[in-house]
DNA sequence: TACATTTACGGTCTTCGTAATAATG
DNA sequence: CATTATTACGAAGACCGTAAATGTA
């Protein structure tokens, strides 16, 4: 028995008559009848007593009405949380951790804002992690700073990113405008622990550019960077983002080094199979919108 | 979308393996393929993210899951509710009034010792009041003394049942082997209302047989009766069965009339269009069964 | 290559319409 | 005779099978 039986079974209980029935349900009477005909023979029932041009509905079609109304309910449910779901999802978002702490927050409010039935969860972890979680659709998609490896990832660049060096407001750099990258080598760096895209990006330009550096200490967040930076510990290079607010306020000094960059890109990332929702694609035309 | 998309859906799921689900459920696999693509293409969300090889389930799917077991069990439950109503719905009978009282009793806990899942409940009433509850479907077939007046009503008899002529143990009728009719013409008669089956019985069978009567005390109950005769108040011609614990008991005595019988039929009666269950059956052939 | 899913295509059964028949008031 | 349900039958479509194609480990 089918969902169409039942329904049809509801409307003939409603209008206790089949001619009825059949207009409301925009079908032939024949094809009502039917369709009873088969549920009583189906389940060796007689759901309508038919005594006199009369329909009175018997113990068994009073059973089976209530299942029929709930399941009908139901179905009628689904359509509705499938249309729900379809517009307004859950977006299970992965971040790489400059990303999660600089650029996301941002643009996770501003998304929420307009979408506001659509619930945005957000993992963060090294590039390598987000890429496995995503490759076990354990997340939709990513924004990272760091390479993926399978070939089954789509890339899209979003906006690159600068890497500054930073100084205490005390420090003889200050109030330079630019650094030339030789005194580099003079000093004490205070550095991202090793796996990190940041302190990746520094390394790699560093040799590219055949200049060697002295780890003074190793910490696994910005916020202990910029304070030892700050306390004169040594110098820095990380994200200009993670730097612009104590930059500005004169906490801290960023400043160019002469003729040298250190560059990255933040990509979204996700499987080529990935269907992506409604609202995954809004975030991601919303990231592309706002790159800065 | 149909049940059977349900299941099948719900097949995937338990195996989240599409062949897999397609030998559980011993049809192909691109059957199943079909049917999951049908469920996505009709409520336009994805239920299965196909990520290298494997499936996982995304937020919808596991929605829609929630939804299709709950309906595959209502539709389980639904057969399981069939199957028993079949074999045990209740039964609604009608019975008059003197069946009622000294016929069915019996049969219904004979029906229930037997039946036990089987409810019965049985509506007294006179055979007019009978007959229309039958004719609208309010009681599935009634035991009635009286006749009925539709022609879409089926009658079988079930019984005779025998009017006997009672009197107090002091009468002068007590200890005589037969009563002469014309006896009778010279006694106070209490009799049951205008109506009732068990009067008009008495009345045509004493117009028949040329005799009249004495109307001493008019009641609705049998009971009242058996009082009254028994103080000595006067006579009575009422059903046998009512009278027969009394007449052992020596409290009254029920004694023939010569050459003249009170006769009447109990008799099973339902609308001609009236489906029976196989309980009715079974009720009504333990009531044939055990006519005395 | 081997395995899983999707696509293509065709036969069979279902569903529903029209028309005819039966039953009822 | 008008109204309602059932039966008969045929066309359109759904369902599911086989075969081939596609995509991955």
């Amino acid at each position: 028995m089918t969902l169409r039986h039942y329904q049809i079974f509801v409307a003939v209980c409603d209008a206790m008559n089949m001619t009825a029935a059949a207009e409301s349900l925009f079908m032939s009477q024949p094809a009502v009848s039917q369709a009873i005909a088969e549920l009583e023979k189906n389940y060796e029932v007689r759901l309508f007593e038919r005594l006199s041009r009369k329909l009175y509905l018997t113990e068994a079609g009073e059973k089976l009405l209530g299942y029929a109304r709930h399941m009908l309910r139901m179905n009628d449910d689904v359509e509705k949380d499938m249309k729900l779901l379809r517009e307004s999802g859950t977006i299970r978002l992965g971040a790489s951790v400059t990303v999660g702490a600089y650029v996301l927050p941002r643009l996770v409010s501003a998304f929420k804002e307009e979408n506001r039935r659509t619930a945005v969860r957000v993992v963060e972890d090294n590039t390598r992690q987000i890429e496995h979680l995503i490759m076990t659709d354990q997340l939709d998609f990513g924004i990272v700073e760091g390479d993926t490896v399978s070939p089954d990832i789509v890339v899209h660049p979003l906006m690159d990113d600068e890497l500054t060096l930073v100084c205490a407001r005390t420090h003889r750099f200050a109030g330079l405008s630019a650094v030339m990258p030789e005194e580099l080598e003079k000093e004490d760096f205070i550095v991202r622990e090793k796996g990190s895209g940041t302190r990746k990006t520094f390394e790699d330009t560093m040799a590219l550019n055949g200049l060697s550096w002295r780890e003074a200490w190793t910490c696994n967040n910005a916020d202990t960077i910029r304070a030892a930076v700050a306390a004169g510990l040594g110098v820095s290079v990380i994200s200009a983002r993670a730097v612009a607010r104590d930059a500005a306020s004169g906490l801290l000094c960023a400043l160019p080094v002469k003729a040298l960059q250190f560059r990255r890109t933040f990509k979204i990332v996700y499987h080529k199979n990935k269907f992506l929702t409604v609202p995954m694609r809004k975030f991601m035309e919303l990231c592309m919108k706002s790159r800065a």
